[in-house]
DNA sequence: GATACCAGTATCCAAAAGGATACTACACGC
DNA sequence: GCGTGTAGTATCCTTTTGGATACTGGTATC
């Protein structure tokens, strides 16, 4: 195979771009992940922090898109042993791939 | 975003930039646009043709999918009078400002 | 006149996403 | 033991999205 750049059409280079674009876009896609991922740029939140920052998000949700923005490596999940239990949740390193991205579309 | 942290966070500032990556996203979502806009990247394409391309697409979702994209000025729909007559989509000008988004994605 | 191609539309249906409401389980203060 | 706060889960329901199937109306071909 040639170079990957630019208009390299061979048939499993463009699928591949493609499955990679629609993992990207898996990601950012649906309603809440990414005012979650602005929220918690400003710094970690807690959980219920999180569901009085977005206004209106019920807990199951906000528990279900926790969830996959973690399986998905883009935040994190602390337990915090504190008097009543907190955690924690914090963008990755890695999220912050998505900035660039996120700027474009801006 | 995460670049002006603190100072910088009106909350007028930061809406609108969600609403224009929301809107971003809405165009970029769903299981077809993305394909047809790469299956329209090789040059102009009839309403079969693109049916073929993505195989298993019904008509009327290809037909429901074109309108959108028409209507965000990504896609132009044109009719020949030919013998059966024809219709031709191609990509827009305006639809190479995704390229720098999809390029990221990859 | 039957068949086939083109660009769709119409009707009905299934799956996924999103949400309202109520609840659990634990700890604290009074 | 009652109310408050934490981090969720459970159940049910609505809306949205995607799709299967069949059909229309036009032209051309056999």
């Amino acid at each position: 195979m040639r170079s990957h750049q630019g208009k390299d059409h061979t048939s499993e280079a463009c699928l591949q771009s493609i499955a990679a674009i629609r993992d990207t876009l898996y990601v950012l896609s649906g309603k809440w992940k990414l005012p979650i991922i602005v929220a918690l740029s400003n710094g970690p939140q807690r959980f219920k922090d999180l569901q009085r920052s977005l206004e209106e998000i019920t807990p199951k949700i906000l528990s279900k898109e926790l969830k996959e923005l973690e399986m998905n490596d883009f935040v994190t999940r602390t337990v915090y042993a504190t008097s009543p239990v907190t955690v924690e949740y914090a963008l990755t390193k890695y999220s912050e791939t998505l900035d660039s991205i996120i700027e474009k579309m801006r």
